[in-house]
DNA sequence: TCGAATTAGTTAGCATAGCTAACTATATTT
DNA sequence: AAATATAGTTAGCTATGCTAACTAATTCGA
């Protein structure tokens, strides 16, 4: 790097922020989680089939990729999918690969198991002053920009 | 908070924030999950003992209530605990209860471990510009005051 | 062009973590 | 003293993560 902006933040004030967003990250998620029980649907399925829905048909690998697992274990949670009819695969011209893509009743499931976990996010923030709902939409995206650039 | 709902947040809106800050958290650790492999400790077993070590000796039963996990989860996670020596069980006069600590070596472990997630986050941060770095700061701070306010 | 290397996905086997149901042992209440 | 309640464990299921080793298809290169 050119320069280095960390001199600007203190070793010890970005360490702070770190473990407070890790943090933050954990107990969000383990309060979400309960709301879980009730869809029928695990975690990691759930997030995948929010990848087919919202993102498009793709295949294994690049599933994977996008959900920051090893093939095998995309694999199984992909047979999972298929059991219960949320995705269905499709050949392609390269007989190795296979296309994912949610089936209608997947699409909905998700609506349904996403809306559960975020429903109770979207109570707490509409409780919010007119500030904090601005300080909300700022975390969100900060939070979308900072995940871009980890690992790099 | 002086203001109560000063004026309503689209629901549509309210959900578009949930939705990228529930999404955010999932990605967030999935991305600092793959340092726990060098530490040879699982995630569970990382928390709870984070609990003991920052939070101080406890039952089983309110560790599974801080880590918002059934009792029998709990008991297996401080059977790999105690096995690798970075938590012993104290007595207590009623029998059947018991007192969980951490030992000097999971304070170390832990504090290793968790710098190692927290690493990550941290190298991403110090790459930020100044006026990112307030959003940083920012964004850590609105996520500690929505998750207070989670299921309440 | 044909054999070697690469790529996509699966299978097998292991560990961790979540749950409920059912159990033991101890404490408390009636 | 008997019934009830509480703390923790055991057993058994499912879901998710991994690596190693495999099959099948494609691409590369001599």
């Amino acid at each position: 790097m050119a320069k280095r902006k960390s001199k600007k933040w203190p070793e010890a004030e970005a360490y702070r922020i770190g473990d407070a967003l890790h943090s933050a990250a954990i107990h969000l998620l383990r309060k979400v989680r309960a709301q879980d029980r009730s869809v029928g649907i695990g975690p990691a399925q759930l997030s995948a089939l929010s990848v087919l829905v919202f993102g498009g048909p793709r295949s294994l690998k690049e599933l994977a990729e996008a959900e920051q697992v090893r093939p095998p274990t995309m694999s199984r949670i992909v047979v999972g999918l298929e059991r219960t009819r949320l995705v269905r695969r499709k050949a392609t011209d390269d007989k190795r690969r296979m296309l994912l893509e949610a089936t209608a009743h997947g699409a909905k499931i998700l609506r349904e198991g996403r809306t559960r976990r975020v429903e109770m996010l979207v109570r707490a923030l509409q409780g919010l002053s007119e500030e904090e709902q601005r300080e909300a939409a700022a975390a969100a995206e900060f939070m979308r920009k900072l995940i871009g650039r980890l690992g790099s």
